[in-house]
DNA sequence: CGCTATTTTGAGATGGCTCAAGCTATGTGG
DNA sequence: CCACATAGCTTGAGCCATCTCAAAATAGCG
């Protein structure tokens, strides 16, 4: 049986997800077979750092908040995960824990698969293996990225390129600007940037007074993209 | 032809190479006869950031360094490679430049396969995709926590995590310590935690009075690493 | 034995943190 | 529909860890 909520008609669809790229319907049928479909309430946890890695990922609607903390209770927020994307990849490796933490941040529809299962089929199918390799070592780069960021830019470079890297991402064009299309706290700012809500608090009013952004409670408006470019490049006139 | 350096009655050893786990013998000599031998002198990069990224490399013997640098010229040292680990996988992506550079520490000898064959060996032992997933999904997760402490921590919890790190890597026991069995200076030491020379100096000068280490040019010996651990839980007393 | 790279140390500056207090949207229950 | 509770946000003041820059000491190498 195909995984329910996956009518045959959306099989299209599924071929624009980067985990099926280069998969033939018969295939992509059958690795839909193996699969799960399951609904997640915004708020709600698919998993939680330290589970035991059980399933696989695939994110067919709403967004998901990877978070990972210290013992301490300090929190970093990793990414967002957009439609489309796969996380959870640990699962194929066999008796890990899940190594974060994954919160629906709105309402959410996922396909997943357990972890041993999708090893068999990514045995059957190397293309399979292949495009999570892609999406891991994208991964990599990115998370390289950042840690280089943390290492060697002052607090509000990195907040600037955040909010640059999240109007890429889920950026929607509105009139005065692009939005960002998440519910958007400082203190999820300061999770993604290593800081603290009150540094980053003081930083937008800064932005928000040289007519930059625009924002609200968990609400960011990007007036002027440029302006944050120069920020997180080091480029600006201290006046 | 074998690859010139790896006689037949060397493939035993070769299994014991994550990289090729978990295949039989006639796989891998069918995946040899598709490597490249490769040697570097002690100093020599292997392959600079921004570099199309052509060939996928295991490191037989020596040990690589890769690191990262910013435009404007910032630099952050990832890890140091093994004998036995794969670097540049980002090779079989196809169309990559390498987001690392990689140097010689010693004298070092690889094997190496282009990006392409890689891709297609890949996609003939599946088992061969998944050992390169496993080794990058472990790469993931040590990042991730290092992205964790650059966070969260301070300088010298860090800098204590970094040592751990290296001695668990490469510590070898001699008479009073373990050694760490690298060349290290403190620059590199900063560049792996994300701080300045200067500050490395005197952190290590203090745990040196405190009789944690031993220190010369390039050279470090940790005499109690327990104190260390205190140190990178922030378990310290104060006195 | 002198040269150069590495390391140490000092002094001063400062970015960002901490803690405390007040403010304000938002939505909830009366 | 309003007032109130609450979670999220702003702002101030003081502090301290860490950076910066400069200079001197040291170690290894040719």
């Amino acid at each position: 049986m195909l995984a329910e909520g996956v009518p045959p008609g959306d099989l299209q669809i599924l071929q624009g997800i980067r985990l099926f790229h280069g998969l033939g319907l018969p295939e992509l049928e059958e690795i839909l077979r193996e699969a799960h479909t399951r609904r997640f309430a915004k708020g709600e946890f698919l998993f939680l750092q330290g589970d035991p890695a059980g399933s696989l990922y695939v994110l067919l609607r709403g967004r998901v908040k990877l978070t990972q903390s210290t013992p301490e209770g300090h929190e970093v927020l990793l990414r967002f995960v957009r439609d489309g994307e796969v996380f959870g990849g640990i699962a194929v490796l066999g008796d890990k824990t899940y190594p974060v933490s994954a919160q629906a941040v709105n309402d959410c529809i996922t396909l997943c698969w357990d972890g041993e299962t999708m090893a068999q089929l990514m045995g059957r199918h190397p293309c399979l293996a292949l495009n999570v390799l892609h999406s891991m070592a994208e991964r990599i780069q990115e998370i390289q990225e950042r840690l280089l960021e943390m290492a060697t830019e002052r607090v509000e470079q990195r907040v600037a390129r955040a909010l640059l890297r999240l109007l890429r991402q889920t950026g929607r064009k509105v009139e005065g600007g692009v939005l960002i299309d998440l519910p958007l706290s400082r203190q999820d700012l300061a999770a993604m940037t290593g800081t603290t809500l009150y540094t980053v608090s003081r930083i937008l009013t800064r932005w928000e007074h040289q007519g930059l952004i625009q924002s609200g409670r968990g609400r960011i408006l990007i007036r002027f993209p440029h302006g944050l470019v120069t920020i997180a490049e080091d480029l600006v006139q201290k006046t």
